[in-house]
DNA sequence: GTATGTTTCAAACGTTTGCTTCGATCCCGG
DNA sequence: CCGGGATCGAAGCAAACGTTTGAAACATAC
């Protein structure tokens, strides 16, 4: 047990500053500074703000990338016909996982991807490309197969329409705070907002 | 003419920079460098940078609105029942313009709020509101006229769905522009977008 | 032509940023 | 007990930022 806790302490916080205020607004001083760790632990632990916004992605995208490879090869070995209900549904309750603090850390993560991709930072994007562009891959294939009715490049659209509906709703909700004080005010959650999604999104995909 | 152009200068520039490039990361003298003009300019004509921002909004925003607004009345007032699909058709067509330049200014405008979304501008977000909300909501009562079937709540729910859907596709074109041209040897424009998005947006309302 | 009000300009202001450096301290394995 | 990586507080760096200023340039009215 070398290594402390400091840089976890550092990617908690970012994630959650990140996620609040976007990359360019949220300096290094804020995140050490609520961290309660030195200014330079960034520097010598990342290396530069832009390698700590990868990290903060690498160490959620890819133990949940993996997980969702191993369940997509699962249903892609399975005898049954896969529907598109089913599909949606082992990803999304991947996400939201099993526990109570996964789908706030899920929506955590929703809002830094739809800053990730609205706002042009290229070398996250180029990032992600490279090292989850097979698993988006393997779940495009699978999809196809679920709807083989709809032309590849329609499919290929409406994934993107899909994810821009999931994406832009949870980016769009209110402060994290309320959302975290989940007994007062009945606000919201990830796994309300699935429920609302799943019937969009299977519409959706599959037309007029 | 004792005004100059000026401000038009700025308008176009900071459009077109705040849509690239986002708003903290476009620095005033990236816009006054890029429109010709002093940097003081900025400061003098608007106030500040923020009342840039929602400058650059009002501009486009508000003469759209006010047509839009228009078409919906003619639309309330028609006998004909109407169909989901004439009234998307008619939010879409003025939205991309009967010009050629109009389209183009649509998606610099859709990335621009997908910005406004995304990162949590707080005025930003408020000013849309208290500005534009009449005309949502006329859009949304009219909306559910089209879908008596679907509970409010859910038809709410699907309304933002299908906002994030196209907002976030046409925030995120450039890139879409690159994946697409290279999986399908075809480029895009945004009416082809709302080609797409049509059916999806349909489908999607409707549920599965 | 002179006066008046508006617009433009170069320059500077004060602040914040990401990042680096420095020596002192702490913690832990050898 | 000792030595090396980790952390700290503090200070400072150059660059970039939004904003302000005072004077010059301009247009317009009398």
């Amino acid at each position: 047990m070398s290594q402390s806790d400091t840089v976890r302490r550092i990617l908690d916080t970012a994630e959650v500053l990140f996620a609040q205020k976007g990359f360019a607004e949220t300096s290094l001083r804020a995140i050490t500074g609520k961290a309660g760790v030195n200014l330079a632990a960034v520097n010598y632990h990342f290396g530069s703000k832009e390698a700590l916004i990868q990290a903060v992605f690498e160490r959620y995208l890819t133990p949940f990338c993996q997980a969702l490879s191993v369940k997509l090869r699962e249903l892609e070995l399975d005898d049954d016909p896969l529907s598109l209900e089913r599909l949606l549904t082992v990803a999304s309750r991947l996400a939201l996982g099993s526990g109570t603090e996964e789908p706030r850390r899920a929506m955590i993560f929703f809002r830094l991807a739809g800053q990730a991709y609205s706002q042009p930072q290229d070398h996250l994007r180029a990032y992600l490309r490279k090292h989850y562009g097979d698993v988006f891959n393997q779940f495009t294939t699978l999809l196809r197969r679920t709807a083989p009715d709809v032309p590849p490049v329609e499919l290929f659209w409406r994934v993107h329409f899909s994810l821009g509906a999931v994406i832009f709703t949870l980016s769009g909700m209110e402060s994290l705070q309320t959302i975290s004080k989940k007994d007062f005010n009945r606000s919201v959650s990830a796994s309300d907002i699935a429920q609302h999604l799943l019937p969009f999104v299977v519409g959706g995909i599959k037309g007029s």
